[in-house]
Formats: C-alpha cells, sequence, structure tokens
DNA sequence: TAGTGGTCTAGACCACTAT
DNA sequence: TAGTGGTCTAGACCACTAA
C-alpha cells in the first residue's frame, strides 16, 4: 500500500561520475534534496495527502526515502517558499489549501483605496460548455475547437459591481461543473476547484493594461461607454506547470486598485 | 578599522532563559542567523561593501562573528532570496546591483506583446527643486514642504512614446541632481541613483488603475485625449524600509502590457 | 510527555573559478 | 592548487502543540 517506493536517487553515484564516464552528454543529475522535492511534489500531484492534510513528518520521510532530515528539510523549505505547503511548528506540514484567507489575497489583487480588503459578492451571469477558442485553446495547450468550460460573472464589493469577468476551463477537467453548483458553493472558486474536481491552482501569470469599457460591460458596471476599466489576462497553472484556467477580468478602478510588489 | 565589531547575540542565552527569566515581557529574541543578517545588512547599508563588490567569505564572516558557517550560510541564503546579495560558486558573493540586466526587469513590468524586451530611449522633460507636496510628502515620510527633486520624462519603445512618467525623489539624498546628469548618463535610472548618491532601491510597492488620459499626457503619447492608460504609482524603498521615490507613470498599453507573476 | 518543526554546530565532500 | 559556494550528514538542543 503506502510501502516505501522504488528510489532512483544517485546518492551512491555523485555527480562527479557523469563527467568521469560520459562528459557532454551527462544526463543532467541533480541535488539529492531536488530529487526528494520532486518525489513530494508527486505525492502531492497524485493525491496521495490531499489540501489541508498533514503529509508524514520530516523524520519519517527521512527514513522513507533514506536520507537525513536536513535534506528533507531543504526540499520542504523550497516547497513551502512555493507555497505548496504550509509549516506548522509543533503540528507538523500540511498541504497548501485556498480554503484559507492566506490563500485568498495571492490570487486578489485588487484592494479598496481605503479600508479593509472585503470579501466579495459573486453573481453568476453565464455557465455553458462551448468550442475553445482559437486563442483560448492555445494558452490551455488544447486544440482549437476541444470543449471547454464558459463561465461570466459580476463581483461586487459593498454592493457596488466592480469586477466583470470570464473564465475558459478544460471541459475533461471541470465536466460536471454547473452553475448551479457555482451559485449555491460558497467561498472562493479556486476552493471549490480544489475539492471538487481535484485540480489546484499553483501559480498565475498575468497581463495587464488599460482599455475603454465596451457597452455591454459598462452598463454591468454603471459607467458609461469607453470609460477606462483595467484589463486582467490570466493564465492558471497546476502542478508540473500545466495551464488549466483561463481568465479575463475587467475591473473597476475608480476606488480600487491593483497592488503589487516589486522585491 | 575593519576589526571584528561588538556582537550582541544571545548565544549563550537561549531564547528560553526569556520564558524563565521574565515571561511576558520578552524582549523578543531572535535566532543567530537573524542577527547575522541584520549585521551584514547593517554593513550594506553603511557601504562597507559597496554594488558590485564582493563580500568576505562564508567562513571569513563566520570567524568573524563566531558562529559556524552553516549559520552564517542560511543568514546569506534570506539575503540572496531578498535580491540584496548574489551568491557565484566558486567565486563568492557579491553586494547586488542595478547595472545587471537582471536586475532592470524586476523594475520594469512593461512588456511588449510580441518580441524580446528592448531598452527604452529615455527623454528628460523637466528636473526642478520644489516643496512637496501634501500627498507625496506622506508617501516619502517627509514633512508637507519639504525640498523634493521633481523628474518629468518620456520613454519610447522602438521610437513610440509609450510611458510619461513623474518622479519625486527627496532633496537631501539626491543633492546635486541635474538635468544634464540624467541625461549624459547611460543606464537605467536606478544605476545612476546607486553609484552617485549611493541609494539603493531594494522593494517597491505600486498601485495600478485604469484611466483616461488627459490632454497633456495624451499629446506627449499621440493618443486621443480621453484614451485609456495604466497609472502605475510606484513608492520605492531603500535598507531598513526607507521610502526614497515616488513614481507616477501612465502607460499606452496598445502593443504593451504589464507582466506579473502570481507565485 | 511525546512528537513536531526550528535552530545551531562540526565536519565531510563536491563543483566551480581563478592562479 | 587553493579558495569559494553547494550539498549532505549526524547529532544536539529548543519552541511549540496536543494528549
Amino acid at each position: 500500500m503506502s510501502s516505501v517506493p522504488t528510489n532512483l536517487l544517485n546518492n551512491g553515484a555523485p555527480a562527479g561520475a557523469a563527467g568521469t564516464s560520459s562528459p557532454g552528454t551527462s544526463p543532467t543529475f541533480s541535488p539529492l534534496y531536488q530529487q526528494i522535492k520532486a518525489l513530494i511534489t508527486q505525492s502531492l500531484q497524485s493525491g496521495e495527502w490531499k489540501p489541508g492534510e498533514l503529509i508524514p513528518s520530516e523524520v519519517e520521510l527521512a527514513n522513507r526515502f533514506k536520507v537525513s532530515q536536513g535534506t528533507v528539510r531543504k526540499a520542504i523549505d523550497e516547497l513551502a517558499a512555493e507555497n505548496l505547503v504550509v509549516r506548522r511548528q509543533g503540528k507538523g506540514t500540511f498541504v497548501a489549501t485556498h480554503h484559507e484567507a492566506r490563500a485568498q489575497f495571492r490570487f486578489l489583487r485588487l484592494m479598496p483605496d481605503a479600508g479593509d480588503p472585503h470579501s466579495a459578492d459573486n453573481k453568476i451571469l453565464d455557465v455553458k460548455r462551448l468550442r475553445a477558442p482559437a486563442e483560448v485553446a492555445r494558452q490551455l495547450d488544447m486544440k482549437s475547437g476541444d470543449s471547454v468550460i464558459f463561465i461570466k460573472r459580476v463581483q461586487s464589493f459593498d454592493g457596488a459591481p466592480t469586477i466583470v469577468e470570464e473564465l475558459w476551463l478544460p471541459g475533461l477537467i471541470f465536466k460536471g461543473l454547473t452553475a448551479e453548483r457555482l451559485i449555491e458553493y460558497k467561498g472562493p472558486m479556486y476552493g471549490l476547484f480544489e475539492t471538487e474536481f481535484g485540480t489546484r491552482m499553483i501559480r498565475a501569470t498575468e497581463r495587464i493594461r488599460a482599455v475603454a469599457a465596451d457597452a455591454a460591460t459598462a452598463e454591468l458596471l454603471g459607467v458609461p461607454a469607453g470609460a477606462p476599466l483595467l484589463s486582467v489576462e490570466r493564465v492558471s497553472f497546476t502542478y508540473g506547470d500545466k495551464p488549466v484556467e483561463v481568465r479575463r477580468g475587467l475591473y473597476l478602478t475608480d476606488s480600487h486598485h491593483y497592488q503589487n510588489e516589486l522585491s
């Protein structure tokens, strides 16, 4: 069952050996802790340990992989830095989840100009299955015309509609996602994706521009057509850098701003 | 001269002692490596090691601070993660500098929609000394009316004017900054700040919005008044989280976008 | 009290760079 | 060849949590 997996680590065959035996064509040895990190990531990806759950202790993992605790520690350090995992002193290491206040703000950068961030009121306008447009297919690494789920929604803060957003999700992964499910679900959408569809968003890239509001969007946001809006186009990735969401948002930035840290 | 500084480390007085002697009012002990990190940061800040220079080796620092190499290592690991320092295997650890391609793109997120990033053509429109407006003074942690240097410039990519930017810098720190100096200087502005004024930008926060172009800016960018522009308001910080620059940019995002990574 | 992650040490060996 | 950062180990002790 959960027995020790067959480890293929180059523990007894240090990197130097590669240079001696087959210089130039060395099969890219990597440090032990990187291999451990990859093995742990595999277990996360396969669902052996689910979001929110406790993973085995450092000592146990060290025994399992036949390495020292320090090596496991360095592997987990990097996973924690990448937000795949959360350490808690005295308790253990947990698989990161979107069902936490912490994780929310990593993926919602729109902040009120004054006051504390608030939770959004979410209104689903449309959910349907359709064939992926060429551009979306390209971004999702699918073939043009493959089945995708399309969602359109409006988010309001303090009663004021602020974000109009369209989402495209791979139809195969999110099969069975319905408007009812989205509407009745409380909490962050990424939380639903994670618990209902086993797909956890790890990171995302965004392209931001200023655009003029089209008539339909303007009406939804209660602004004149042509008003300047922030266009945020996001591609989200899960384990293995696999793209699993395209999101195009139009943000009204009259009393909100997109907050970014350059560090 | 460069003798061993007086170390005030709680090496022999572990954190547990605080709980025993004065519980509740413990004077916040910190781990050794954090103290080492703070000491190294002080040396960076004071200019003991200048941008681009080699800092002492891990072994030497370990001897100087009377700790193990591993502890120094962990301190430097964090400094490297914060981009204050760059490690190079076999050579040593160097103080980070803005005179590198690497550092440029951390602070310039506007990318062409297609093609490689390019270097900007920089046109200085105005440089003058004035009294800080209230809002700028607040952001720079100065008193309203204190002297600041004001700069206005236009940046073009491939000959197309794309960014109109206004900067405010504390007059005391940047005394002697003239239009001539800015114009004749080749390379990134932060590089000039670092070498000529000893002030290195460490991190920055940005507030991004969509706004309509005013008449003057529209003319500079060659767009109609009212065209949507990306407004980027930046506050940059140097060592000790001290704000030393306010920058308000208006970006034309017709063929460029602001690129961001959520991770 | 037992188990967890967090800190610190000391030492070994490796890979890379320069001389 | 010497010196640097990079990896790995083994062991000690600490702080925190929960039973």
